[in-house]
DNA sequence: GATGCCGGGAG
DNA sequence: CTCCCGGCATC
């Protein structure tokens, strides 16, 4: 299993420096472009057929992709050039049609927000796009997580727009399918990269999407890449809801969710999370025991019913009676889940406090004697650890 | 009022 | 991390 440790409270003092809205802008143009070139100049030495321009790096600072190819354009062949202008419509195109590609820059050139710390690129930037649930996960914060991912393009899926950078996308990493290396995949939005060293992987991501400061925990960083298995099927594009999105994605529409197309595209960035979110669960099973018991169990078998309510807005749920009526613990967990790795989003396009105001609920009091009721007040040493804390209830669950 | 436990603080 | 408790919801 990944050593992914999605605990990690992601505090204001994690959030990536913020750049300053206009002048910054010019230096990630630059860093942009020189990479690119370099790219570029890399892969049409090696390959003949390879799409470069714009799709792995290029994608995100909106109008890099095209600078780059213009700047550059005085050494290369009339072939490259048409090549890149090929690309460069290409990328514009699907920058155009994607809302969420443009999350990244918004995020980094956003000041600080006063409202909620304006933190993690999960729920910060997706949040942002303003069209859909952050991830996940991200993720939004959260989150961030979560966090966005390459199905979003491998699949916004299915259009044609985005067909150049899914076939590139699986290119690479057939490529180093081909050559009998695991492969990692970068699931920023819009990034995809695929590398076949977990070391650089990481650092691909903290340079490149977390800003390069050396104050990421390599917990972050673990969020935005997945593994890309032997066996794995480069991200399929039509976003079939798979077992393990439930809590995913029905944890994160709410952020943003209020088009239609958002849980479907909530779906699909899930499937790749799906790959690294499940050991997340397990390990908050393992390691919040007495708050989860039920969680793993639920989290795996929703598979698109309303089994959770943590998305629901309020106003919705109060249609849901049967939801409300079913929550249990699992939703409590992935909620917690959210928060502390994702959560702390941009709370405009929600209600001012989403974890208080449309996540949490108070289990009812169930049947099962809890340990005060067995034991008495008197022996409070027999308690377990978790009544003694005042927490739930864990040798006597419900 | 008693109980269960979330959220958060202290160390 | 462990340990504890304020405060809230529910009974």
């Amino acid at each position: 299993m990944a050593a992914v440790q999605p605990r990690g409270r992601l505090s204001p003092a994690d959030t990536r420096p913020a750049r300053g809205p206009e002048d910054d802008e010019g230096l990630i143009y630059m860093q942009c472009c020189g990479q690119e070139d370099v790219e570029l100049r890399d892969s049409q030495r090696g390959a003949s057929v390879y799409l470069p321009a714009g799709s792995s790096e290029g994608a995100w600072p909106s109008a890099a992709p095209l600078t780059c190819a213009g700047s550059s354009n005085s050494f290369r062949s009339p072939e490259s050039v048409e090549m890149d202008e090929i690309m460069a419509a290409m990328v514009l195109t699907s920058l155009s049609c994607s809302p969420r590609v443009h999350s990244p820059p918004q995020k980094d050139l956003l000041p600080a927000s006063s409202s909620s710390g304006d933190m993690e690129c999960g729920g910060g930037e997706l949040s942002d796009s303003g069209s859909s649930g952050y991830w996940s996960w991200d993720h939004g914060s959260a989150s961030p997580a979560p966090s966005p991912s390459v199905t979003e393009m491998d699949g916004s899926l299915g259009q044609p727009p985005d067909e150049g950078l899914h076939m590139e996308l699986d290119y690479e990493a057939r490529r180093y399918k081909g050559s009998g290396k695991g492969a990692y995949r970068c699931l920023w939005p819009s990034c995809g990269k695929v590398l076949n060293s977990r070391v650089g992987m990481k650092r691909h991501i903290q340079l490149h999407h977390l800003g390069g400061g050396s104050e990421h925990s390599q917990r972050e960083e673990d969020f935005y890449y997945a593994e890309i298995s032997s066996e794995e099927e480069p991200a399929p594009p039509s976003p079939a809801p798979t077992l393990s999105i439930g809590p995913w994605a029905s944890c994160s529409s709410p952020l943003g969710a209020s088009t239609p197309g958002t849980l479907a595209s909530a779906s699909a960035f899930s499937t790749p999370l799906s790959q690294s979110a499940p050991s997340s669960v397990w390990q908050i099973h393992t390691e919040h025991l007495y708050q989860a018991c039920a969680a793993p169990i639920q989290v795996t078998v929703s598979s698109g019913s309303s089994t959770s309510c943590c998305w629901n807005p309020p106003s919705e749920a109060q249609h849901k009676p049967q939801v409300l009526a079913s929550r249990s613990r699992s939703v409590s967990v992935g909620e917690q889940w959210l928060q502390r790795n994702s959560a702390p989003t941009r709370s405009q396009t929600i209600s001012a406090s989403p974890s208080r105001n449309h996540c949490t609920f108070r289990k009812g009091r169930g049947e099962a004697k809890k340990c005060r009721k067995v034991y008495g007040v008197e022996r409070r040493d027999q308690w377990c650890t978790a009544c003694r804390w005042k927490k739930a209830c864990q040798r006597f669950p419900d």
